[in-house]
DNA sequence: GCCGTTTTCGGCCCGACTGTTTTCAGTCG
C-alpha cells in the first residue's frame, strides 16, 4: 500500500508503466488500436498538469480522455500496490531489457522479435555482439546493410541526445528555411513539426518546401554547409543530419499543394489523426497531397495551409494547440481561444542587471527593452543570499532605487521599475525583510538553493513566500531545467490553490531552458482564476527575445491576454497591485 | 482499449522509404 501522499507515483510513472504496457502488446503484435490506446492515455497521463495518482484515489481517472474502464483499473491497481499484474502478464517470457531494443531506429517489432528467436537477442550489448560477428545479416528479412546501419546506429546512441531544446534548434531551423527558400525554383519553406508547434524540446528539424523540381532542391540542400550527411533520400524526401547533431527532415511538393504539406509536417501525429478521423466523417480523406472527396471523385489541394483547414469547415488553428487537446472541437465550436501574442505583452517584470549576475547595466536594459516595444520593465536582480550571483542587501536594493531614479528622469519611452528576485531560502523564510519588501514596485520570489529538499519542505517555502503580501509573483515555480534537471518536488495541486488563495501570480519564466510554468499547468492555473505574468529573465540586452520562448509556452497552454499581468499598461497594474493582493483574483 | 451531433458496435490515418525481396514487409513520421 502506498502509504502516504509523497509516496504516491508521479504521472511519469504512471505514463512510463502504461508505455511499458504498450510496448510489450507492441511485441506481442496486439491490435495496432490496443496499443495506441495505451499509448495515448500514457500521453495524457504525462502532460496532466496534477497528480493522477491522487485522481486515481478520489475516482476521477475516467474524466481524463483516452482512460476507460481497463486502464483505469490498471492504474488504479499500480497507485495501490505499486504494481500491475497486467505488466507482468505480458511480459512472460521476455526479458525486461528487450524493449529497449526498440529505441534503435530501423528497429520494430517484428525484426526485435526475430531476433530474439533465431538468435536470442535480448539487449542492446548483444546485439552489437551479433553484429560485430556478422550474424545478423543471416537473421531472416535481414542483410548486410541491415547489420551495417544497426551498428552505426548502435555507436551513435550513446552520444547522440535525442531531445534537443527549443532555444537551441529554432534558430538553425530558421536559418535553414531562410537557406531554402533562395534556392532557385522554391516557391516557398518552412519550419514545420514540434519546432512550429514550439515544444519546449524536440527532436528534429522539420522543414517544408514548395517546389516544381523537388530533385534540385534536395541537392541543393544536401549541399548545405550546415548538413553532416544524408541518411536517407527518396523523391521528395530527405533525412539527414546537421553538423550539430540534430536530425534534418526534408519534404517537398509542388507549389499547388504546399498548404497541404504545411499542416501535414506541422503534425502533431495526434491532431492529425484527429483531424482525419474529422475529416473522414464528411467523407474527406485527408494527407500531405490533398484532401480527396471521394463522392466526387476530386482532390483539393492549396498553398496555403489556412485554405485546407477552411476546406474542412474549420477555422485555422494555431500549431501550438495541436495536440489534439480538444481544438478541433473547439475550432468547430468556434470557441477557439484568442491566444497571447508577443505584441501583447506591455511590460517585463522580471529582469537582471550588472548589479547582480546581469551582463548589463540598468540603462542598457532599460534601452534594449524599449527598441524591443516593453514599455516598461522590472529590474529584479537576486537578494543577498545568493551569493554567487551577487545578490544584493538591502542597502545595495536602495542605492539601485535611486540609480533607476535618475535613469528614469533622463530617458524616455520606458518606465524602469524597482524591484527584486527575492531568495525563498531553505527554511523557508525571506531573504530581505518586510519593510525593503513594501517599497519595491514588484516581487518575484524565487527557490535557488536546496532544491532536493523533501515535497513538504518545498511546500513550506512556496507557501510562506505565496503568503507574503509583498510577493507578487512565484519565479519559475517548478525549478525543472529541460533535459538537465527535473522540477523540484512541488505538488502542483497545492501551488494552484495557493495561487488562487492568495492572489500571487505564477511566472512563466522565458529562458528555454526552463519554460517554467510549464504550458499544461498554466492552462490549470487560468481555470482556477490564477494569474500569470511572463517574464524574460533577461540577463543581457538581447535577453528580451526570449519572450518569444515563454508566449509560444503560453500558447500551447491556451493562454488568452487577459490572464497574463503583464499585458496591461503599468498605470493599470499599479491599481492592481496597490489593491493588497485581493486583486489579483478576479471573478471568471 | 476507447469512444459517440453518423455510432453503445464498429470503427480507429496513410504515404514514403529501405532493404530485402523478386513483389513486399517493416519502419517511420
Amino acid at each position: 500500500m502506498h502509504a502516504s501522499l509523497t509516496e504516491l507515483p508521479r504521472n511519469a510513472d504512471i505514463a512510463g508503466l502504461l508505455t511499458r504496457i504498450a510496448r510489450f502488446f507492441t511485441l506481442q503484435g496486439d491490435s495496432t488500436y490496443r496499443i495506441l490506446a495505451y499509448e495515448k492515455a500514457a500521453q495524457i497521463i504525462r502532460d496532466h498538469p496534477t497528480s493522477v495518482a491522487q485522481l486515481a484515489l478520489s475516482g476521477g481517472l475516467r474524466t481524463l480522455p483516452g482512460v476507460g474502464a481497463t486502464i483505469e483499473e490498471t492504474i488504479r491497481e499500480y497507485v495501490d500496490t505499486g504494481h500491475a499484474a497486467l505488466l507482468q502478464n505480458l511480459r512472460g517470457e521476455y526479458p525486461d531489457s528487450i524493449v529497449d531494443l526498440l529505441d534503435i531506429p530501423g528497429l520494430g517489432p517484428r525484426k526485435v522479435i526475430t531476433l530474439w528467436n533465431e538468435l536470442g537477442i535480448d539487449n542492446l550489448d548483444a546485439l552489437r555482439e551479433a553484429c560485430l560477428r556478422g550474424k545478423v545479416a543471416g537473421v531472416t528479412g535481414m542483410g548486410p546493410r541491415t547489420e551495417e546501419k544497426l551498428l552505426a546506429e548502435l555507436d551513435a546512441i550513446d552520444v547522440r541526445s535525442s531531445q534537443f531544446l527549443l532555444g537551441f534548434a529554432e534558430p538553425h531551423a530558421y536559418h535553414l528555411a531562410a537557406a531554402l527558400r533562395n534556392i532557385p525554383g522554391v516557391s516557398t519553406a518552412d519550419t514545420a513539426g514540434s519546432i512550429r508547434r514550439r515544444c519546449s524540446t524536440v527532436q528534429s528539424i522539420d522543414l517544408v518546401a514548395g517546389s516544381r523540381r523537388p530533385n534540385d532542391v534536395m541537392n541543393a540542400f544536401a549541399a548545405f554547409p550546415e548538413v553532416a550527411h544524408v541518411r536517407e533520400r527518396g523523391n521528395t524526401s530527405l533525412v539527414g543530419t546537421a553538423h550539430t547533431s540534430i536530425p534534418l527532415h526534408l519534404r517537398v511538393v509542388d507549389p499547388s499543394a504546399y498548404g497541404n504539406l504545411l499542416q501535414y509536417a506541422t503534425g502533431s501525429e495526434n491532431h492529425n489523426a484527429a483531424l482525419r478521423t474529422y475529416a473522414l466523417g464528411r467523407g474527406l480523406d485527408i494527407s500531405e497531397h490533398g484532401v480527396a472527396n471521394k463522392r466526387q471523385d476530386s482532390i483539393f489541394t492549396t498553398p496555403a495551409e489556412s485554405c485546407l483547414y477552411d476546406h474542412l469547415g474549420l477555422p485555422w488553428i494555431p500549431p501550438e494547440l495541436r495536440e489534439d487537446r480538444g481544438e478541433i472541437e473547439a475550432a468547430q465550436g468556434g470557441s477557439l481561444p484568442r491566444l497571447i501574442e508577443r505584441t501583447d505583452l506591455r511590460g517585463d517584470l522580471h529582469v537582471h542587471t550588472d548589479w547582480s549576475d546581469g551582463k548589463a547595466n540598468i540603462e542598457e536594459m532599460a534601452l534594449a527593452a524599449r527598441s524591443a516595444g516593453l514599455d516598461y520593465i522590472c529590474i529584479c536582480d537576486h537578494t543577498q543570499s545568493l551569493a554567487v550571483a551577487r545578490g544584493l542587501n538591502t542597502e545595495r536594493l536602495y542605492r539601485q532605487r535611486e540609480a533607476i531614479a535618475e535613469i528614469n528622469n533622463r530617458i524616455e519611452g520606458i518606465t524602469i521599475l524597482a524591484g527584486c528576485e527575492l531568495d525563498i531560502l531553505a527554511n523557508g523564510r525571506l531573504d530581505l525583510p518586510d519593510g525593503v519588501l513594501s517599497e519595491l514596485d514588484f516581487v518575484v520570489a524565487s527557490i535557488h538553493s536546496a532544491l532536493s529538499q523533501p515535497r513538504k519542505q518545498i511546500m513550506k517555502r512556496l507557501k510562506a513566500a505565496m503568503e507574503n503580501p509583498h510577493v507578487d509573483a512565484i519565479g519559475h515555480p517548478t525549478g525543472r531545467l529541460l533535459l538537465r534537471r527535473t522540477a523540484y518536488d512541488v505538488d502542483v495541486e497545492c501551488i494552484l490553490e495557493l495561487a488562487a488563495q492568495t492572489g500571487t501570480a505564477l511566472e512563466i519564466n522565458s529562458s528555454f531552458e526552463r519554460l517554467d510554468i510549464p504550458g499544461n499547468i498554466a492552462q490549470e492555473a487560468v481555470v482556477r482564476g490564477v494569474s500569470l505574468v511572463i517574464n524574460s529573465d533577461a540577463h543581457n540586452p538581447e535577453g528580451f527575445g526570449l519572450l518569444r520562448f515563454g508566449i509560444g509556452e503560453a500558447r500551447r497552454g491556451w493562454v488568452e491576454p487577459s490572464s497574463v499581468l503583464n499585458t496591461r499598461p503599468w498605470p493599470e497594474m499599479v491599481q492592481i497591485l496597490r489593491d493588497p493582493k485581493g486583486g489579483f483574483s478576479r471573478p471568471r
